[in-house]
DNA sequence: GCGTTTCCATACGCTAACGTATGGAATGTG
DNA sequence: CACATTCCATACGTTAGCGTATGGAAACGC
């Protein structure tokens, strides 16, 4: 008989799967209960397999940062590529993408992670580098605006605080329009 | 031998004692990592004596909530009090409080807060309720400075969401005048 | 086909932490 | 002084989670 048929290929788990597996957790839950018997149980296995592919948990953890990073850097390169004579509206781009609720599951991630860094030094490391990428970028384009060196950089510490800050607040029922005071403040930062 | 020579008077701890223990381990670790046998170690008793004083663990978390709450809106109203005439200047005063350092332990708390409300409804509610007195103080200033009502509103969030999120953010070497960059930043959101 | 490598399951020991039960010392009260 | 109340210590049972050791099954190499 060949293998082909019925019989379902073996489950085999690689390192990555195990890091998806964990950002997700990440993002729900935080460092602190990213646990590699719960991870395991998630992915249908049992931790004999994490130990296989994981010195330990803290070698996940430092998976999980290259990877967020690694990411981030990606994102961050593609974008820079395809906004040239545009720059005023990606700028307001970036700022939507992080306001807007349709990106939930990066913003978790973000968050997760930038707590992380107020513990753990490997995560301020990463954290640092996708910063320093991050503003580098944005300040480009807020030359390309028009801007002054020092505003640009300034405007650039600006709209990522923002746009962090953002997300950890509970502003419901301050305002009836969400979406013009959205629109004001993204004015502000970005024009 | 009377008693009140070397013998030391006997350590008794009320309810705020552990609260204020408590507030000090989640700005330095976060709720997660709030404990009650670490706690009490720490103050130099047993868990014995916290389940006199308290439930349980949740009951501990919960009081730190209503503290916390309590002691925020209690400086806001304070602050709001004490402005009268020279909001402008007020407004640029709330932003350097967060900005700057000497508040390291506020500002701790504040992001372990904030953290916490990520995963918890109970401190959703308090978060909920510390931003909308925090918001509508300072739309209170921004109008004083002539802004109309729906610019005040985007103006305080936008100053609110940047405190919280500049603390998460590492851009150490992005600037060498770090003090005119945060002039700037703050001249373009209260100015 | 058969040994080797790859990947996973099972079982184990160990620690941190939660909450409970109970006793004991200090303090107040009559 | 007797006695109740207040506050804390000790001991216990229980669970979640880490990391290790060992065996077994599937896939691979020759």
């Amino acid at each position: 008989m060949e293998k082909k048929s019925v019989k379902a290929p073996r489950v085999v788990l690689d390192r990555e799967s195990w890091i998806k597996g964990a950002v997700a957790i990440l993002a729900e839950h935080g460092v602190e209960r990213l646990r590699v018997e719960v991870l395991a149980k998630r992915l249908g296995v049992t931790k004999g397999s994490f130990y296989w592919h994981f010195k330990d948990r803290r070698d996940l953890q430092d998976a999980v940062l290259e990877f967020w990073k690694d990411g981030r850097i990606r994102d961050i390169r593609k974008q820079t590529q395809a906004q040239t004579g545009n720059e005023a509206a990606a700028l307001l781009h970036t700022i939507e993408v992080y306001a807007s609720a349709r990106n939930r599951k990066g913003i978790a991630i973000e968050a997760a992670v930038r707590d992380w860094a107020r513990h753990d030094p490997q995560a301020v490391a990463v954290v640092e580098e996708v910063d320093a990428e991050r503003l580098a970028s944005a300040c480009r384009l807020f030359l390309a605006c028009g801007l002054d060196e020092e505003e640009a950089k300034a405007r650039s510490v600006l709209l990522y605080a923002y746009v962090f800050g953002v997300s950890l607040m509970r502003y419901g029922g301050f305002t009836d329009d969400l979406a013009s005071l959205k629109a004001r403040i993204a004015e502000r930062i970005a024009r």
